[in-house]
DNA sequence: GGGATAATTTGATGGCTGTTCAATTTACGG
DNA sequence: CCGTAAATTGAACAGCCATCAAATTATCCC
């Protein structure tokens, strides 16, 4: 399978690395061919992405089911549970968490939409984690996720990808406590 | 000057017209002329990323320096004042924002002390802005800080960049009210 | 001013890249 | 076994970054 080369010369040579040339030659056939299957390298790339999407998906569904299964689990700890399942991702795949999000379509290209769906299901995850902290509220739960999700990726993203020494990887569970014990453990209704 | 070339190009077509042919033949140049300059494309857009730093910087502090002013401003205040400060400057510099952090170095290449240095300056503008609330703890503000503007970043990334529609620009400052009120208006030894 | 030296600019070139497409090879059904 | 359909190829095109010897321009000293 194209998708599978692809995914291997990601890890394993980087980002750059990724071309229609290597890929095709890693599984015996030549660049025109990649050209029956995908529209585009572009397309190529977005399966790829929607390979390591469910993959994540699956890491942090496992990782909820888990944590929400203990008896005295509160959101926070669910919530917890879920932001270091993803740090156990991007660890483990680091070229894949920056192809998968960093990575930016060429101006006047769109995201398609069962993509998009993917990525809101995967946010779904801390929606339903921390869904019993807002008594019945679904939207302010769904907004909330998404909040949240978002400040962690920035954290993750400022910590590990730049390089920018801003954030050191041990800090990033601490500051991420911080993050959704700041926005869980006031109650909900209040507004400041 | 080539760097004010780039940033023209780079704001007018986007990321990829940022070639150095391109660049060239705007400042009536060929190709080879700016590696005499530039130890390469990637030193050349490190510099136009150093531009847009300064920029971000200045108005951050201006802003920051505006909103402290104010006799009765809290903290709170401040931080958000940033925040829409930022904000302004990413909608009216998308693409310059963009080119500054969701662009990648080639793998093995590391950012310059420099450029780390501005980086950690502009953060420095929030880090004063919060300083009042941690009386007197500055490693605790720095920290905080940086959780701040890492989650922030994060927020700002999700909604505007990959197009995802999973933030609309409107929720954002809503998004950020309750970030920083989460993290600011809990006393700051409080550990949970 | 003139001539030697230093700095700058160029144009051609090499080795990549994604992408297209006619020609060839392979597979399949009658 | 043959004819049609599908799959694969390899050459080619246009663009990219980067290099470097050659040509041009500027500078300085006499």
């Amino acid at each position: 399978m194209a998708l599978a080369a692809a995914q291997v010369l990601l890890e394993r040579e980087g980002p750059e690395a990724v071309t229609t040339r290597a890929i095709a030659k890693a599984i015996g056939y030549t660049a025109g061919t990649l050209y029956n299957i995908f529209d585009d390298l572009e397309d190529l790339k977005l399966h790829v992405n929607a390979r390591s999407l469910d993959l994540l998906h699956e890491q942090l569904s496992r990782a909820r089911r888990r944590a929400a299964a203990r008896a005295e689990a509160t959101p926070i700890d669910v919530a917890m549970a879920l932001a270091r399942a993803q740090l156990r991702f991007i660890q483990k795949h680091p070229a894949l968490w920056q192809m998968l999000f960093r990575y930016t379509l060429p101006s006047g290209r769109e995201v398609p939409d069962w993509f998009r769906s993917k990525v809101a299901e995967t946010i779904g995850e801390l929606e339903q984690a921390i869904n019993p902290a807002f008594d019945g509220d679904l939207e302010a739960s769904r907004r909330q996720a998404r909040m949240l999700w978002a400040a962690f990726y920035g954290i993750c993203e400022i910590a590990s990808i730049t390089k920018l020494r801003l954030i050191a990887l041990n800090e990033v569970e601490a500051m991420t406590r911080e993050l959704v014990e700041g926005s869980l453990q006031r109650s909900p209704g209040d507004k400041g």
